[in-house]
DNA sequence: GCTATGCTATGACGTAAGGTAAGGGTCAAG
DNA sequence: CTTGACCCTTACCTTACGTCATAGCATAGC
């Protein structure tokens, strides 16, 4: 009969002593026997339990199920592994959002002061070229090219006249302040600023993705007021005010 | 100039007191100010704090962490969320393996004990016909109907031939037990061993998903023993030899 | 027998982001 | 003056260990 220490099994496992003073303590994997000073000796059968352990340690299982299903012979396992899979499930779509989230924050702060641009966006301020362009590649954060096309195609004209609505619809909203972002007079301007927002966005497809998008515009403006601008100064509050009311409007007017 | 309790903040921005609390205590979101009584009041701007706060923790960035890109201004969050990202999609793909053992796992239980298939395997045990079956379906979860035409193609005399190395591979690998699962003599009975269960898994790519895959095989091994047979009894000292053997030739042997 | 070194034991604290009480003030309405 | 809703602080619980701190045991060399 081989006997193992503690330290032996750890490194034939890859665990840490640690770790099987905590299995041996939540009973979930006990030592052979004990020498008289109280030291820990492992076997065989040890040794294949901690294997089981690791096993389904490796897909994020918990260490109490851990032990209910290495104990239970009735443990229905397979509706736990589904259980499980679904949860992983929930975690990897999470994650892909944050990922989505990171990548149009990142597109945002990487051109947000990128103001070169005179040539192409001839005659207009850098400040209004770089917004347009800002906006153009959090839409297509690999097609800028195309989305700056686009844009040559609308035309000076065109763009000054877009920009013009844009700023007037931002004074109407502006002024409109001390209302409730939900109130009818405010979501009407919003309706108008969504529309604006949506020429650049293009019209490919609405419904949901859009109204997340757009919401998703409003908490981005809180995160980096500096685009809501208020006589030419970053306005938190009303940065606040139309992240609110974007919001609303992307929950009730933009739901399919 | 407005003011809000907590039980208000918490309500507007849907997290719970405890939060607050916490965000408080932690030096991430002080109140504007307290009452004689020491309730806590937040006025707009920690509201719009709060908003940006939020905003980094969708992202799963540790509190500790929003609180430098708050509140110190020459801090680099483009580089942070990169990096972030990089950690993002490094859990992803840990969740993606993870999903891909539990699917495996699932499929090996829910097939073991599917064994009225006789007319389809005419001529063998119940025992062989559902050892064959269970690992195709391991193998191509949703082409069973292709690898059991596969095996059939095979046709009975060539299945049979198949089992016949199958067992006396076996056998020289329980013979050679108490050998070490690296020694030379072991790991050329595993490369038979590998040969052969790769005529189930088909031939389409070698290298290292083959080599994950096969040192895979080895762990279900030890998970559930009935697999590793010894004179007809499942031996969990067989499997334990059986998986290292497995491992140490997929790390060696199948590396590219 | 003594000691240096290495292994082992238990106990306790820390981690992240809160949940969940416990025990006790505060405030406005009736 | 009481009631109910709200607020406060303190503190323990959660996961799966890492990291000491302190102290007992084992073995090899002298």
């Amino acid at each position: 009969m081989v006997q193992y220490s503690v330290k032996q099994v750890a490194k034939l496992a890859g665990v840490s002593v640690r770790t099987l003073h905590l299995y041996d303590q939540v009973e979930l994997l006990k030592p052979a026997e004990r020498t008289q000073a109280g030291y820990r000796l492992y076997g065989e059968a040890e040794l294949l339990r901690l294997q089981q352990i690791l096993f389904y340690k490796e897909m994020d299982i918990p260490l109490q199920q851990i032990g209910i299903i290495l104990d239970d012979p009735y443990f229905d396992l397979v509706q736990a592994l589904n259980k499980h899979k679904k949860a992983l499930k929930a975690r990897r779509n999470q994650i892909a959002t944050m990922l989505n989230t990171i990548d149009k924050t990142i597109n945002h702060l990487k051109y947000k002061d990128m103001l070169n641009y005179e040539e192409l966006y001839d005659g207009f301020s850098k400040e209004e070229a770089a917004a347009i362009r800002k906006q153009a590649i959090e839409k297509w954060p690999k097609e800028v090219d195309h989305a700056e096309k686009a844009l040559i195609k609308i035309g000076k004209e065109g763009f000054k006249a877009l920009k013009q609505e844009q700023d007037d619809i931002n004074q109407a909203l502006i002024s409109l302040m001390n209302e409730a972002p939900e109130s009818p007079s405010v979501q009407f301007e919003i309706t108008r600023h969504y529309q604006n927002i949506r020429r650049f966005w293009g019209t490919q497809n609405d419904g949901n993705p859009q109204a997340a998008a757009y919401a998703g515009l409003g908490e981005l403006y809180v995160a980096d007021n500096s685009y809501t601008r208020v006589n030419g100064e970053p306005n938190a509050t009303f940065a606040l005010f139309m992240s609110k009311a974007m919001k609303h409007f992307a929950e009730t007017a933009l739901v399919n």
